[in-house]
Order: C-alpha cells, then sequence, then structure tokens
DNA sequence: TTTGTCATGGAATTTTTTTTTCATTACGCT
DNA sequence: AGCGTAATGAAAAAAAAATTCCATGACAAA
C-alpha cells in the first residue's frame, strides 16, 4: 500500500543493518532508539551516546549515502518537518510499518495488556518473600513445569544453576517423578509452574512434596491452578493472547524478574560473575565495554 | 493535569513578542512558522531564513533566557522528544504497591522499552516472509538454540509440533549435530537462536546447513550474530535488562507472534490438528477438560 | 542641530564540530 | 602461522558555527 514512497532514514539503516559492523550497529540502535530525536544533536553527542567514535559516525553516514554527517542531519530534520506537519502519523503504534491490525501490533497490546494486569495484582511482599526463599542456600530448589511451561521452568533452572548450587529441574516425564520427590528434604523449595489446562500431575506432585514439608510455590494463569492450594505463595499472571494458544511472555517477564532478585540477593557473588561475564565478552571483542 | 508543565519555547516566544524588536520578531515569526524545525538547523541557516543577522539570534536566545543558541537548541530536542516518542509513558509504576526502584517495575520499564525498540526495527515484510516459510508443509523446519535460547527453542518446537509434521528440535548437544545435518533437505528451514555471547557451533551449524541449501532464520539480539550472514531473514531484538543478564522476554514474544501467524496461515489444518491433541489427551487423562 | 540610546549586521575571534589521516588491532582466509 | 582486508578510534586538520566586538545608522529627546 505504501510501497513507493522514498524510504526514510530509519528504514534505510534498518535495511543495510545486516552490512553494518559492530559500533555501527551500536550507533544504528541508538539512531533508532528514539528517533529521529537522538539524531539532530551534534555528531560529538551521538557519538559519545553510542560509544563510538565520531569517525565512524561519519563512515555510517556516507555508507547510508550522504555526503557527510551535516548532510544526514539535513536529511532527517526535512523528514521530521514531513512527519510533524501530517498529524496521523502521530498514531501510536508498534510496529510502525505494519498496519494496526497487524499480529505483532495486536500481540504487543495483549502483552502490554498481560504485564499491566499482572503486576497490578501481584503483592510486591510475596515476590520478595519467595526471593528470598529462592536465595536460601540452605534449602534445594526444584523447579517443574506442565506441558507449555516446561521451557519456562527449564530457564529459570538454567539461570539459577549458575548463581546457586542445589537447584534440580524436575524432569517433564512424570514416570520419574516419585524419584524426584525421594531426593525432596523438609524445608527445600519446589517452583510449580502450572498454568490452564491444569495438569493432574503436577496437582499430584505438588501434594506429595506438601506431604514431605517442602515450601511449594506457584507460577499459575489468572485463573489460578488448583496446587495453589498447597502453595505458600502464588503468581497468577495474565495470559490472554490474540492466540489459540495462551502468552508465556508475562511469565517469563516474572521468572526473569525473579532471577534478578535472587542476583541481587547475592550481590557479591553476583558481582564477581558479572566481571566474569565482561571478561569473557572482551574476549569475544564483540563488545565493547558497557558503561 | 498539565496545569505546572514549564511552558515550551514557542510559548516563552509568544509571550514576549510585544517585547521584541522588529528583527527579531522577523526571526520569531520563522521560527514558529514550522515550529520546530525550523529551529533546528544551525543559527546561520535560521538567520538566513529570517534575513536577520546571526548575532541577532544569539541576542534573543539570551532574551529568552538561554545562555546561547546551542542551548536554546537542546531545549528544542529535549522537548521535541517528549512530545513525538513514547506510545507508553517511559515510567508508568507498573506493579504500583512497590517503590519505583523495585526491580519489578524495572524489568517491567526495561521490557516496554526492549519491545518499543524490536518493533521499530522488525519490517513486517521479513515477519509475513517467515511465517510462510514456517508454514509450508513441503519443507521440514528444524530450530535450534543456544544455551540461554535452548528454551525459548523448546517451546516454539512444542506449539509448532501441534500444528504441523516435519518439525525438528535440534538438541543442544552439538555432538549429535552432524547428525540432524545429514537429516536435512535442501529448501528445508532452520530457525537459529543465537544471542550473545555468539556460540560458535551455531555458526558452525549454520554453515553446514547452509551448504545444505537450507534456508536460515535467525533470531538475535541487537548487535547480531554472526549467522546473520548466512541466513536469509534475520530479527534483532533488544534484550536489555537491569540485571546481569539478558532479558529473552521478547524473543518469546516474537516466538509467539509467529507462532501465532503460523496458526493463523493455516487455521484449518491447525484446528483439526489441535482437536485430535485433544483427544488423545482425554484418553490418556492427563487433563482436565477445560471448555 | 546635537546628543545619547539602541538596534543592527559585518567582520574578527573564539569555540565547536566535522572530516581526514593514520596507526593499531582484529579477523578471516589460505 | 602469515597475509591481507577491514574496522576502529585517537589525534590532527579543516570547516563551520557561535559569539563577541565594533561601526553604522535610525530615532527620540534636548
Amino acid at each position: 500500500m505504501e510501497s513507493s514512497r522514498e524510504p526514510n532514514l530509519a528504514e534505510r539503516i534498518r535495511s543495510r543493518f545486516g552490512n553494518l559492523t559492530r559500533a555501527e550497529r551500536q550507533l544504528a540502535n541508538v539512531m533508532l532508539e528514539n528517533y529521529p530525536v537522538s539524531g539532530l544533536g551534534s555528531i560529538t553527542a551521538i557519538a559519545t551516546r553510542s560509544a563510538v567514535s565520531t569517525p565512524t559516525v561519519v563512515r555510517m553516514a556516507k555508507k547510508l549515502g550522504f555526503k557527510g554527517f551535516p548532510e544526514l542531519q539535513a536529511a532527517l530534520r526535512s523528514e521530521l518537518e514531513a512527519t510533524i506537519s501530517n498529524p496521523i502519523s502521530k498514531h501510536e503504534r508498534w510496529a510502525q510499518k505494519a498496519p494496526d491490525t497487524h499480529i505483532l501490533n495486536r500481540f504487543a497490546d495483549a502483552v502490554i495488556e498481560n504485564m499491566r494486569s499482572t503486576l497490578k495484582q501481584i503483592d510486591p511482599e510475596t515476590f520478595n518473600a519467595v526471593v528470598e526463599l529462592l536465595s536460601d542456600r540452605d534449602h534445594a530448589v526444584h523447579v517443574v513445569g506442565g506441558r507449555i511451561t516446561n521451557s519456562m521452568a527449564g530457564y529459570f533452572f538454567n539461570h539459577m544453576q549458575v548463581m546457586r548450587s542445589g537447584v534440580t529441574h524436575v524432569a517433564s516425564n512424570s514416570n520419574t517423578w516419585p524419584h524426584y520427590v525421594l531426593n525432596m528434604k523438609a524445608g527445600d523449595v519446589l517452583l510449580v509452574f502450572d498454568i490452564r489446562r491444569y495438569e493432574h500431575n503436577l496437582l499430584r506432585l505438588a501434594k506429595m512434596a506438601k506431604a514431605k514439608e517442602v515450601t511449594l510455590i506457584l507460577i499459575t494463569d489468572q485463573w489460578g491452578s488448583p496446587v495453589a492450594n498447597f502453595a505458600s505463595h502464588s503468581f497468577y499472571t495474565r495470559i490472554m493472547a490474540p492466540s489459540a494458544w495462551d502468552s508465556s511472555v508475562i511469565i517469563l517477564f516474572l521468572v526473569e524478574a525473579l532471577i534478578t532478585g535472587v542476583e541481587n540477593a547475592n550481590w557479591d557473588e553476583t558481582k564477581a560473575r558479572m566481571n566474569t561475564l565482561e571478561e569473557l565478552f572482551d574476549q569475544t571483542k564483540m563488545f565493547k565495554k558497557f558503561r
């Protein structure tokens, strides 16, 4: 529909993103970040903001077909002029080249809505308490997910494992669950993911764990898994999506927030880890040091 | 609600219009004419446009309370930024009972920011093309992830498997990869997840696949995995998080959007398969029927 | 008419920005 | 390992922009 409109700078950048070098990508990201304002300052300003040198900015300007940075900036201004005088363009749209009804935009709306209503419900006290439970090195942490949420459990396990010992991922094959339960001790923590359609096996596992005085934490959907009856703490997330399936995005969000909470709870250890990470990045030379 | 907002430059000019001299009025008119773009060029440019001298411009800037012209221009830019950006207010307090600095709120901000800048960059054409590739029943779809992203690959696999046949999840153990490659045919699709630090094994796998004329699709971070050089389509997601780790939330978002795309592309078949699955689950009594 | 004030822009000066040059380093390829 | 290409930023050089200085002229009041 908008086929023959001449490409604006953002599009030009995006279309050539693949050909850009590391430094140029950093730059491109900053420029696109709050487009086009960030490109309107001085070359020095944007270079600093992107943590690249000014020559890099000039080179990219040329790569994009301009004679120099000022010419690029002029293009930006005239683009802006065109945009501003056109009131329609102010419309909120996530993927700006896609129509409102495009699945990307609909999904984005749904996710925002999910996040909003999930966060409204979450009690920070619960969150903090759970973080504390997960940080406690005196007790093991077990994690289990359902058919859909098993990936989330895996993700959680992956990260937790790096931060502390005594973390186990209860395999999705429920035949083996009794073995896992056998290894759970009183005071241990079991994090259960269970969204609709709630899995009966998980409920049974929860009961078994509870019987062994394991502390249960539940991450479920807004309707609530029956496991909630046995859980010390439950998180109810909203998982609506414009799809036949539910969206796990907010669940992952919560998982990551929890991980970060645990990370912060043991800052010293985390800091050491961050340094290691930094060194690794240096080794790969793909990244500049951040900040 | 915007009662005590500080006046923008245009208002400042208008309110002092009476005190301006002839040359300054000329200048003011030009500045207001297509506000604020005309003020964004160099001092010479606007002076010429207004047919006044550059000193006049400086003098007016000072009259308006700035230290000099550059300062005025900076004000203009930040004003513009405030106007143009942000479909969603930048620092909404998401979890309302928690302080702004609580990890939940900080994470929420980061995720929104990631989503915004990711979606800005995604080309809907690419998205549609990829959906089509993934929907094509004539070719198999393989999916592989890295250390962190393996969960995302798994999630994708889980859902795709329900919708169509010929989907394989290349196991994370790279020893077995040659085996998988052996089974790839020309025209097959390989979806690769690779975020920093990029895994060399994935690059090798990509090369091998490419050599077999497999179509590569890449989901990577904003800096771009080297796999991009071999990929037909790449998605660059933003993964910044207030944490030692990166956030995969937006990656999951993209995965779900793709899944939904595929679902829509072949709704009849998807529906039929889901029904069958439903029956199978019923048989195994693993799930309660959910309306 | 004279005088003082003020607006104004030309030109000099200073400051900043932009571009170019160049040395270093990384990385792919043989 | 060695070579060549490419990326990169520090620093020098060039260009442009911003500011200051100052001469001119308009106008008003004495």
